[in-house]
DNA sequence: TTTTGATAGTATCATTTAGAACTAAAACAT
DNA sequence: ATGTTTTAGTTCTAAATGATACTATCAAAA
């Protein structure tokens, strides 16, 4: 991925290729589905960008964009308590890679890990102090720095922008 | 929120705890940037789903989707050439990662890699025929599987979520 | 019960990736 | 011309990731 500062993110040679290879392509539904490639292409540049941003400042404290959300997604729960595969399925990430990452979440004493009472199958990941208070400080940089390119849209815009995507996402589950 | 219409049920979680992650936080704009998050994690969840989705179908072919958009983003360029930092650009990769790619798809005589007459530092990347072929016979497939889940939108929608996903990027360049 | 299947988590392995260092060539400045 | 800076591409290294296989535990069926 390009993370060199001052390098411009231009969708429109992109775009440009897409209408290329709708121009030499057959097919009774072409607009349609060069659509549907534009859409699919913005996403995945747009989720690269952000990651990039994410990573870029988080870096700084020996963290990155996955790890944080991990965090604060513990942050958001009853207890800031998860299981693994729960703390899988919020983030997005496998289950593989969760062991992973909360090693070394552990590791840096962010969070814990014990056994759980009732199901001896299972693990509970609580944050810890430092943890908590580490998204706390963390949270409002992210939001000056990553999340706030939303701005850009007026308050209607990225409550339809919110519903489309769910729509999308939905249709993906 | 979760019982919110058309929220997805593997969304609904998340929506949830970055709820919970708002009651926590104090700041003048916590709504606002509780729907940034969200959008943010949306975004993430579908370009996940999508690449698992890309690649699930080309693994069978050997390929994985950076390797694919690669191939289309040759296919659609000028006589079926670019360079790697081109390509780099289009696909979002790293040109790291692009010479990366390119070895893989030349090895398997999907594009030629020639130097450049006129700029001795350039090299030209051009799709073999054998790469065209392959381009033009899993594009439909790539449409079926992959692409078609924007069509839960109507063209109207489409059309805006296309518009306000391209200011997004605007904004993050 | 016993067995069969499902689930939770982890370990292992191969793949994918970014970042930095490096080479070569062109562009630019003096 | 000469030296400096920039650009293109590759190589190398370390990190991140997913798929798979495996163990332990629970649940359900026989």
């Amino acid at each position: 991925m390009n993370t060199k500062a001052g390098t411009p993110i231009s969708f429109a040679p992109v775009e440009q290729k897409i209408d290329r290879v709708c121009a030499r392509v057959t097919a009774p539904d072409v607009p349609q589905t060069r659509q549907h490639v534009v859409l699919s292409h913005l996403i995945r540049h747009i989720q690269t960008a952000q990651a990039a941003r994410s990573n870029a400042f988080l870096r700084e404290y020996e963290l990155n964009a996955v790890s944080f959300t991990a965090l604060m997604m513990l942050f958001s729960s009853p207890e800031c308590a998860l299981n693994p595969s729960e703390l899988a399925d919020a983030t997005g990430e496998s289950r593989a890679n969760v062991t992973r990452i909360c090693d070394e979440l552990v590791s840096k004493q962010l969070l814990t890990r014990t056994p759980n009472a009732e199901d001896r199958r299972r693990v509970d990941l609580r944050l810890a102090l430092e943890g908590d208070e580490l998204v706390q400080r963390f949270l409002p940089q992210m939001r000056d720095r990553v999340h706030n390119v939303f701005n850009v849209l007026s308050q209607d815009e990225r409550d339809t922008l919110e519903n489309l995507l769910k729509r999308v996402l939905t249709e993906l589950g």
